[in-house]
RNA sequence: GGUCGCGUAGCUCAGCUGGAUAGAGCAUCUGCCUUCUAAGCAGACGGUCACAGGUUCGAAUCCUGUCGCGAUCACCA
């Protein structure tokens, strides 16, 4: 039972004994710094329920208070605020019930049914960079937040392996990449297949421009122009296939017919504007363009089982495998399971055939299938197209059941997504629902805002992106940098440094995204490096490391426990065991609200009002061996706090700094 | 245009299930290493909580509207 618990109970009697009437709820809040107390019951509300001056309502509560329960020993009245003076003795008693406890604040009975908690979710054409960092943190901290709530958690990832951004990097791979392999480049494979990603939409632009470049020139010599872009694009794609070769005569033809088709509706949509250069030229680029269809192609092949393709697409999707596992054990996270698309979106038909049975979904003329949500406020959103093709909608309602039918105990889920994402999840969540599912009351789009740099949205294509590996390499060397400023690790190994060099780095960098409200957007500007100083992980890290280094000289028995006779608390040391007493709740709270920045703000609370009885109090110091045992101890209930709320962020801390 | 989110000190953020004089860090300025690690502590400076109404004993917090920023409204994922 708590101190409030047991307050409220008093406050209520006391109620009904001073004034015959019935109080539902006792509001209290900290005691302000700047009054005597501990804890403050807030009288107002109470005026409700009997009609009397707030000041004379709080003497009698207070007077009452005193008298009756043993923890208050005294109390005065501001306004409408009565500020209780709590007993040393409890705070002692309630110390000494934790000291002990290696995981306080951690709930170890587990619910019967499991939460699964998604993140990460990466495409398979690139790697991963400062956005999927932010994602990566948050599912791993609200996942461990949950575990320590009391769940029980699975981590997972969907791995968004198939579709036409994939193709691309393949196609590149195959016209430009003479058989270059993570081994015999030395890049990572993930790094290596997000240049041909790149290196794809660079080359179908330069090849844009000069199809429009002969174009132009053909214009001015009269020639058709609808005929001479259509001869330039076969003449780009028959090459393109020369030196690659798989998509020989029967692609060639068809995409001699798609060319004409298109010159015929453009005639006939177009037929009365007179300078047609321009709506050639957009169309090329958009609708006809060699590079495009090839894509496509690929993927059609892929999807109907090629061999070459599939084989092709198996190679390169592992060599990115390898280097997303790389980064993630760099960062320091993990997953239970994975699951791709290429094996749900199957699974995600099959349900949309059973929905249609049912009446939740309905087939248009054209034969795509949709689900009519505007009953429910939204649009009517597509689950099928019409050619029998699954869309992104199809196969997460697929991984959704696949992961219930695969984990039976799973209750409810986490997705660790975007907020651009925000309307496909309540739409997914809503189709879940119409579909049935129990578990689909449990769902939650867990959205974060995007992490944009001061010149806007970072993008692959244009190389504007934070890259996840790089930027971790930079925060260790900003770390290596400053401890070696300072020099207190003179005496360590070359491989123990470099170890805490990591944690720090990484330290700075988890706190500086996680501190944050998820929801928000962040601002990263690499040109500022993240902080060290003041609200930061290595700050937090360091009030660990100091504590680390008087639990080092410590030379006698701290197991030992004392009670007010013993040892009186000094100011700061209460305020340090009230600090101490809210870890339980801010848990509760982060993992019901999924926020890891509630705990990340906790932890600098409390290493706040540590480092400030630090140093102002001596603990090594103190006047008699009670005292000092006392504080060795108070230290390491907060080290051992912080190390734990860290580890619920995912952050390390060091034992020297 | 519809929908959703955000707007708090020069900058980055807390506070938002309504409560006392709105808090931190960075930056600027003062002090504090002969005593447990100064990546620290103590202090100063800095606010129209975007704006306007409303509800309430009481609003940064709840409601409505306006403005600004962002996202989203694809047979893309």
């Amino acid at each position: 039972m708590t101190i409030q618990d047991t307050l409220s109970q008093h406050v209520k009697t006391a109620f009904s004994n001073l004034y015959q009437a019935e109080l539902d709820t006792v509001e209290f809040q900290a005691t302000r710094k700047e009054f005597e107390g501990d804890i403050t019951v807030v009288t107002f509300p109470m005026l409700r329920v009997v009609k009397m001056n707030p000041a004379q309502l709080g003497e009698d509560l207070g007077n009452y208070l005193v008298r009756h329960v043993a923890e208050v020993t005294a109390f005065n009245v501001v306004k409408g605020f009565l500020n209780l003076v709590i007993a040393d003795g409890f705070y002692l008693n309630f110390f000494n019930g934790i000291k002990d406890n290696d995981t306080f604040g951690f709930v170890k009975e587990l619910d019967d049914k499991a939460v699964m908690v998604e993140y990460s979710s990466p495409n398979t054409n690139k790697p991963l960079h400062l956005g999927h960092v932010r994602n990566v943190l948050l599912g791993y901290s609200v996942a461990e937040i949950l575990k320590a709530s009391g769940k029980k958690v699975y981590k997972t990832q969907i791995i968004n392996d198939r579709g036409i951004h994939i193709c691309k990097s393949m196609l590149a791979w195959r016209l430009f990449g003479n058989g270059e392999t993570p081994e015999s480049s030395g890049l990572k494979g993930d790094k290596l297949v997000g240049n041909y990603y790149v290196k794809f939409d660079r080359e179908a632009k330069k090849a844009i421009a000069q199809i429009e470049d002969s174009f132009y020139r053909n214009a001015k010599e009269k020639q058709d122009l609808l005929d001479s872009i259509v001869e330039a694009s076969l003449n780009l794609y028959k090459e393109l296939d020369k030196s690659i070769n798989i998509f020989q005569e029967l692609e060639f033809v068809k995409y001699k017919f798609l060319l004409e088709r298109w010159k015929y509706e453009f005639v006939k949509k177009y037929k009365d504007v007179d300078d047609k250069t321009s709506l050639i030229i957009e169309d090329l680029k958009k609708v006809i363009n060699p590079f495009q269809i090839l894509a496509q192609e690929m993927l059609r092949k892929w999807e109907a089982g090629d061999k070459e393709v599939v084989a092709l697409w198996e190679m390169m999707n592992n060599w990115v495998y390898e280097g997303f596992e790389t980064t993630y054990k760099n960062i320091g996270v993990d997953f239970d399971s994975y699951y791709y698309e290429s094996n749900t979106y199957l699974l995600g038909k099959e349900f949309v055939t059973e929905g249609l049975k049912t009446g939740v979904f309905y087939k248009k003329e054209d034969g795509s299938v949709w689900c009519d949500l505007t009953p429910d406020g939204l649009d009517e959103k597509i689950v099928l197209r019409s050619d029998g093709t699954a869309v992104y909608m199809t196969q997460d309602i697929g991984t959704a059941i696949q992961r219930i039918k695969d984990c039976p105990d799973v209750g409810g889920m986490v997705y660790t997504v975007g907020n651009e994402q925000d309307y496909h999840f309540k739409v997914l969540f809503l189709i879940l629902k119409k579909l049935g599912f129990e578990w689909a009351k449990n769902l939650y789009h867990l959205s974060y805002g995007m992490v944009d740099l001061p010149s806007g949205k970072m993008k692959s294509r244009e190389g504007t992106v934070v890259d996840a590996d790089d930027l971790i390499t930079e925060m260790t060397t900003t770390a290596q940098d400053i401890s070696q400023e300072l020099g207190k690790l003179d005496g360590y190994s070359e491989d123990e440094k470099q170890d805490i060099y990591k944690i720090i780095g990484l330290g700075a960098l988890k706190y500086f995204i996680l501190k944050v409200d998820p929801k928000k957007r962040i601002l990263f500007d690499p040109k500022e490096s993240v902080d060290f100083q003041g609200n930061t992980g290595p700050f937090i890290q360091y009030t660990y490391a100091r504590i680390q280094a008087i639990l080092r000289k410590v030379d006698f028995d701290i197991s030992v426990t004392l009670n007010a006779v013993e040892t009186s608390l000094h100011d700061k040391e209460k305020e340090l065991i009230k600090q101490l007493e809210l870890f339980p709740e801010v848990i509760q709270q982060a993992a019901a609200n999924h926020s890891p920045a509630l705990v990340a703000n906790y932890t600098y609370d409390l290493v706040k009002e540590f480092n400030s009885f630090y140093q102002n109090v001596s603990i090594l110091g103190a006047d008699n061996q009670n005292e000092k045992i006392f504080r060795v101890q108070l230290a390491q209930s907060v080290a051992n706090t912080i190390k734990n709320a860290f580890g619920l962020l995912g952050i390390n801390v060091p034992e020297r700094m």
